[in-house]
DNA sequence: TTTATTTTATACCAATCGGTATATTTTAGT
DNA sequence: ACTAAAATATACCGATTGGTATAAAATAAA
């Protein structure tokens, strides 16, 4: 790795918490300097501009997030014990010991909508491969016999992921962990209910 | 009512929609007089910053999402139809009828969770306010035994809110109206399932 | 160790940011 | 219609925005 490189995974590393919580808009370049201690020479000769920054930052956060939910799920034999990981993990992103300002894709979703088309793409890809995701898991359950064959493998994986991202849109903003375990309580009696 | 009360209603009429798709940071001063055919003047005759014009833009976007609410739940009997009325009301979030740029508490709880107090502030408020007109209803069906007694209305209000603003998210996001219908079905399976 | 190349820092740019002082216009009471 | 007051427009402020040209420094290959 050379040391462009490095610097490059430096910077990706220290401002991605910061367009987590500022949203692109936002987080100024002053903000990513005094993280990153470099200056803007610097950062333009590792990044074309503001936008790549803001790109490589929402990979960085969610790849930060799938990976370790992917972890957790290897350790888990069945399809609804690894569609229980999402009841179980995604307590993290509240008290914020994964992601610093919460779920990126929700907080991009939101954010760049309606003003950042290729933000917004991203956010877009990465929910609807989380969906496929969960179809799959679903699939699997339908396969193994855990989950009902008359399930709507694409409507369980909808209202899964939108169980989590109102769940921490709630939970964050009320600073109530106790409304995320309600609200992760009936999520899992869903997926419970499934089979 | 006074011409400067007049043109504070014209001011927020016209920047409520903008502050809502591109948040607190990503609305500027040059945004709300280019969409007010008004100068700086004006709003700083009217407003003492651009924190007031924010606040009351908020105010705007929720109470006219609220009394449409309202209005479609006095035309329900039930407690049950009146939950109803969420899943059949909120479709215009996503369509863009009601609120341009989606659910205004989504999105000012997500862009000023961890940037802007008073914004932050309001948002809590109105989830708050929100989990306590269901915990209402909730309460009023169980008296009329349309829902179980054993139900733990706080629950059900959380999880009621946390499927629709996920779905609002996900479906304005992905811009497909059957995701949100499918959200919605869980959802009114969900409701109809408590009695 | 020398040298070519890459990486980083300094100094600057025009444009825009939120905000204000003041002049002009419009409103409303007499 | 006259006038005092309120509302709006103009012109400006310093600070900050994203971005760049260039010089200095660090790196890596020979």
């Amino acid at each position: 790795m050379t040391k462009a490189e490095k610097t490059r995974n430096f910077i990706v590393e220290k401002t991605a918490p910061i367009f987590n919580m500022k949203g692109y808009a936002g987080t100024s370049l002053n903000d990513i300097t005094a993280a990153t201690g470099l200056t803007k020479g610097s950062i333009y000769g590792n990044f074309a501009n503001k936008d790549e920054v803001a790109l490589a930052a929402f990979d960085y956060n969610l790849n930060n997030n799938v990976s370790r939910i992917e972890a957790a799920m290897s350790a888990q034999a069945t399809a609804k014990g690894k569609l229980l990981v999402y009841v179980s993990i995604y307590q993290n992103f509240i008290v914020g010991t994964i992601s610093k300002g919460g779920c990126p894709i929700l907080n991009t979703a939101t954010d760049a909508d309606d003003t950042h088309p290729a933000l917004r793409e991203k956010a877009l890809k990465a929910v609807l491969s989380w969906k496929k995701r969960i179809i799959k898991l679903v699939e699997e359950g339908i396969a193994n016999k855990e989950i009902k064959a008359d399930s709507n493998p694409e409507q369980i994986a909808l209202t899964v992921i939108a169980m989590i991202e109102g769940g921490i849109m709630i939970s964050r903003l009320t600073n109530k962990l106790a409304h995320w375990d309600l609200i992760m309580d009936s999520l899992k009696k869903y997926i419970n209910s499934l089979g």
